[in-house]
DNA sequence: CATTTTAACATAAGTAGTTATATAAACACT
DNA sequence: AGTGTTTATATAACTACTTATGTTAAAATG
């Protein structure tokens, strides 16, 4: 009795599967959180580990490093800054602009998370290089290729090439 | 000037890439229900597809055969319902089932929208086959891999192979 | 067969974001 | 300098789920 019908719909659900893959690994490195005793939120990781490699960085910046929305930025600035992990001042340039760093607390709470990111880095290496190919690039590699084409077009011509033009 | 911070993180970020990568796809679907003027919403695919499928399911069964929670299914079911495309009715031999079957009209939209399947999938699969190795074979690879070992063991062992035990 | 346990489903509340929109500052043009 | 447009951020409302919980029915057990 098989129970998986993702399996069944094969590449048609592609999207739906990537999904579950992302959803068991995100739930996995919050567990991997607990397990370190480590009492930031993992949705924060990215942001966290941008500031402490880039030490200042404004909000649309973030978003864009990140690939998440403005207002998701914002929203993780100010719980991180309810935390006292990271402050914020106005660009003096530019007042609309909104300068983040790390705060001192915010600092050592990165470097007590680094050796954890380090198994993990191994951990995730380890396990992209399992198969004959590394999983990891070819993630990268259909990135870039819908990036260049997306799916909505590359169905578009799927469909002319079955149906219309066949 | 590069912006995209996940590729510094390299294999770390694995799950937010997953993550990034399984929205594009779902979202490109998305247009894709629109250029064909289908009207119904790309978070019912899986189910559609399943019963389109199997004719008949209860609730928790389609939750296990598609990987979403009873709740998720329980509200996809009165979605359709409230649409006219799916109807249920009380399990004879046991009263606290709920058997799912698609209505005509859901027929009747599941069959319009099987070109449109058969396009996606053929796009999906060359996609996936553009790249000297199989993406959506290593993504079940993957899958199957950290089903056999989470990444929260796996990072654990890499832990005490990093510190613990040099 | 009375009672406890388990299973199926519904409902409520929460989460991790998103899109849409408002506000204010900066810039571009006259 | 005044006006219109764009940019940076904040806030509100929404979305697609999730977990937690409650209700009822079935099954297991003494």
């Amino acid at each position: 009795m098989q129970k998986d019908f993702l399996d069944e719909l094969g590449e048609l659900a592609l999207g739906s599967r990537l999904k579950r893959l992302s959803e068991k690994v995100l739930s996995d490195a919050a567990n991997i959180y607990q397990d370190f005793d480590v009492n930031v939120q993992p949705k924060w990781f990215t942001l966290l580990a941008l500031l402490h490699r880039k030490l200042r960085v404004n909000v649309v910046e973030a978003s864009e490093y990140l690939g998440l929305s403005q207002p998701a930025i914002s929203q993780f600035c100010r719980q991180l800054a309810d935390e006292g992990l990271v402050s914020f001042v106005t660009c003096e340039q530019d007042s609309r602009r909104k300068v983040l760093t790390l705060t001192p607390r915010g600092r050592e709470e990165v470097n007590k998370m680094l050796p954890m990111w380090q198994a993990v880095q191994k951990a995730a290496e380890q396990l992209c290089r399992e198969f004959e190919n590394d999983f990891y690039r070819s993630l990268r590699k259909c990135e870039k290729a819908l990036a260049e084409k997306s799916l909505q077009q590359r169905t578009a011509e799927a469909y002319n090439e079955l149906y219309v033009r066949p």
